[in-house]
DNA sequence: ATACTTGCAAAAGATTTGCCGCATG
DNA sequence: CATGCGGCAAATCTTTTGCAAGTAT
């Protein structure tokens, strides 16, 4: 059963065969499909198709926002016009793209999130969410 | 002349009626309307139709585009499905969106810029750009 | 004059939804 | 068995674009 699948079950969120696919390739776009992708629903509807022709890219969407409604996969708004996906982790992290390669490095930062808290302290608001990405390019080093 | 027909001149953007309007508009979002906005698409046309009814939204769409690549106003894309502008300014700045009325408020934090650049130099990149958006809601004050 | 602009409506691209038969718990 | 789910196509929403006519330099 896939780790994603697994916290479907816990969170009591209904299980059905497309929806256990769907699972399996999120669950797997962490290892098999590369360093950690994250794919976006045309990407994961190519991908579940090829295990099961049936599915619907509807579906994918409805399943999609299903799990990122029950904190099981997390949604990235990159500046290309559709939302990409990645499983949600325990730690919480940011990302660093390399405008180069497009590569996308995830880092943590503590004295960032905390600073990011008190900024919003100071202005009367509490944080609820934040994004930081930092656009960079490699330092060639030599 | 507004702020940014004086730049479109500078910059040796083309000038016509619709723009310069667009030009007014935009400039005024600064000061005009409230805390400096940042309008969408649909907001400009409104209020540019407010000053000359015949103005199409596919000319706003078109001049904001244009705007934006000569470096003379910014895009922002927050998670709201609609891209949002603002006049290019001096000073960078990230922003805190207030998630229940999407009020926009500006803030400069130069510890967390710095801790930025830390980042991305312990992994090997050299910061070029970055964006930081803060999700929150108002503490109610009682 | 000539290349650039505009308005309109149609097209496009991403995502959502109504309907209805079907599967799940 | 009741409720929820999935497939399909149509609908939405934002943004872009082709075309013919008008405009800036």
């Amino acid at each position: 059963m896939s780790e994603i699948e697994e916290k479907c079950k816990n969170k009591g969120v209904r299980l059905t065969d497309q929806r256990r696919l769907i699972a399996k390739v999120m669950s797997d776009s962490k290892t098999t499909y590369g360093s950690k992708d994250h794919p976006d629903v045309d990407e994961l509807h190519k991908r579940v198709s090829s295990l099961d022709k049936n599915i619907s890219i509807a579906t994918v969407y409805r399943t999609v926002k299903l799990f990122e409604e029950a904190g099981i996969i997390e949604r990235h708004d990159f500046k290309e016009g559709k939302s990409r996906y990645e499983p949600l982790t325990e730690e919480h992290h940011d990302h660093l793209i390399d405008i180069n390669s497009g590569e996308i490095i995830e880092f943590v930062n503590k004295d960032i999130e905390e600073l990011q808290k008190k900024v919003a302290q100071k202005l009367g608001y509490k944080l609820v969410d934040h994004k930081l990405e930092l656009y960079a390019t490699k330092i060639k080093k030599n």
